[in-house]
DNA sequence: CGCTGATTTGACAACGGTTCTCATTGCGGA
DNA sequence: TCCGCAATGAGAACCGTTGTCAAATCAGCG
């Protein structure tokens, strides 16, 4: 289904400049993270309204919304198109992005095996980089 | 790799009764919920040590930890020792663990490929079960 | 244009799940 | 048995999120 149930909203300044923010970041944002960044940009959104657009967003279905493993809520512009994953360094941080058509893949077919629809999937991969294997015991 | 960090915990009657509580339940239960239980069953244990004795079981692979759409986090009881991933319903909560070696080996190529050792990964799949997809338009 | 009424905003309080603090308890090895 | 240290428990603190409500804003209309 996906129901766009495009609520008829009004258009306002604040909303624009969240879906914007949403807009130049490829990658998951929080809500708190959002804000900050419109404050940094000297716009002044209230941190209320900066929630509120982003639920109405993501019910809309405007927006991906997803929960970090320590349950905070993120989310990414639906629109972006260049879908990949990362593979970072427990040590140092070092991330490296990775394109996985075969993860894509076996996502949609598990899922689909067990008769769900409209799948999304995380994936995260982490390790010590060669620096860090090596530096580290 | 998945290591079992395998922490040398000491045991307890509250430890006990926890994995106690989770193995007579085959759903995701909250924290509370199972702080509940206990208290309802005479078993008088502190809601904070609910928390850390699950804490640790998850990080030492013995149950299952998963978030509800609310950023609750939920465990239930691992039934196997084997590695496994969950596809959860947006809709309903319903979790079907899924064995996957596909994803397995694609994230220990894709580590190794980039020179990384001691590769982890955290894979959640997501969607709407059968049931969701047909009951709402 | 300016009025009007519904929508949206923003500052702040409230909420709920989780984590922290620290004094107390109680295993477990010596 | 004695001691040291992990584990516990009660409550406060924390933090992301949601609720409250008066003030600001917008669309439509006269
Ligand atoms: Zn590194
Ligand atoms: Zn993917
Ligand atoms: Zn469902
Ligand atoms: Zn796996």
């Amino acid at each position: 289904m996906t129901e766009q149930t495009r609520t008829d909203r009004r258009p306002t300044r604040q909303r624009a400049a969240i879906a914007d923010a949403l807009a130049r970041s490829p990658e998951f944002r929080s809500a708190q993270e959002i804000h900050a960044d419109l404050a940094g940009d000297g716009t002044r959104v209230g941190l209320a309204t900066v929630y509120r657009n982003l639920q109405a967003m993501s019910a809309d279905g405007e927006v991906d919304v997803i929960r970090t493993a320590d349950g905070e809520a993120v989310y990414r512009s639906c629109a972006t198109d260049d879908h990949h994953h990362h593979v970072v360094c427990r040590g140092c941080g070092l991330a490296v992005e990775v394109t996985g058509d075969a993860v894509e893949r076996w996502a949609e077919a598990v899922a689909a095996e067990h008769g769900f629809t409209h799948v999304r999937h995380t994936v995260e991969v982490d390790g010590l980089c060669a620096q860090c294997s090596a530096g580290s015991v």
